[in-house]
DNA sequence: CGCATTTGACCCGCGC
DNA sequence: GCGCGGGTCAAATGCG
């Protein structure tokens, strides 16, 4: 633990350019103490725009590899793009992480998606077919979608991702995470991890890979709310409560 | 023994 | 229509 500090910063400014933040420095709204890479962000059409809502997680990272080659790879960092449904956001969040392995962070403001899980590509070429109410076909659904879709339409979570470098692969956040699949992507040598949050009725997802161009960084994307405050045995709870008050 | 992880199968949308 | 790629399921396996 240690070196914690408090990151407060408006998502907004994840919409525009690339920019690089050097420590300390502040624009507009943000104070950023460490590193930060932003990137541009794929335009989407909106269609629907809930208040968002996300936690932002509260690490204690674990392990203290921070060696100092902190920004020397900025560069091919700022060609990456993290998964995420980027839309405009308006909100502030505030969050509490140790500086040294926070890289880069996107965020976005949930939106609405049939069940039926439309993959990241929708989003990465900013399409929308946002046919929302016909995506209840069951035809050939099987028992097990059957049970998921059960004909409601799933809100998509908000998420949000950043890179870290770390070695290892799921930083501790505070909450319990259950594995629940693998997978190898394209072109990449390393898989990525698929992990629900353990609390009943919390379904909040979390997907953890490493950078293809560089493997000492991981890439954490959070989906959904907890809806339970961390299941943490430390003494960060009266930290997490005060950090829980965001700004929506 | 109970719970977590692993891992192959399956589902679904998209592009060709 | 088919293959691909990403996400999820769930039986099998591992582990404390």
């Amino acid at each position: 633990m240690g070196s914690k500090s408090q990151v407060l910063l408006n998502p907004q400014a994840l919409l525009e350019d690339h920019q690089e933040v050097t420590p300390n420095s502040q624009m507009g709204f943000f104070n950023f103490p460490s590193n930060l890479t932003f990137f541009q962000l794929p335009s989407i059409p909106q269609t629907h725009s809930p208040s968002p809502s996300f936690d932002p997680p509260n690490f204690s990272t674990s392990n203290n590899n921070t060696n100092n080659n902190n920004n020397n790879n900025s560069n091919n960092l700022s060609e990456t793009l993290l998964s995420s449904s980027i839309l405009p956001l308006k909100s502030s969040i505030s969050y509490e992480i140790a500086p040294q392995h926070l890289l880069s962070l996107q965020t976005s403001t949930p939106n609405l998606w049939p069940w039926g899980e439309i993959g990241e590509r929708l989003l990465m070429n900013g399409k929308r077919s946002n046919n929302n109410e016909n995506n209840n076909n069951q035809l050939g659904v099987s028992k097990m979608k059957m049970k998921k879709m059960k004909g409601r339409r799933k809100v998509r979570e908000p998420r949000f991702s950043f890179k870290t470098m770390s070695d290892v692969d799921v930083l501790d956040d505070g909450y319990k995470w259950r594995k629940y699949g693998q997978k190898v992507v394209k072109n990449t040598q390393h898989p990525r991890s698929y992990y629900r949050c353990t609390q009943d009725h919390c379904r909040v997802k979390k997907r953890v890979e490493r950078l293809a161009e560089d493997p000492r960084m991981v890439i954490t994307t959070y989906e959904g709310r907890h809806v339970h405050s961390p299941s943490h045995d430390s003494e960060d709870s009266e930290a997490q409560t005060h950090l829980n008050n965001f700004f929506w």
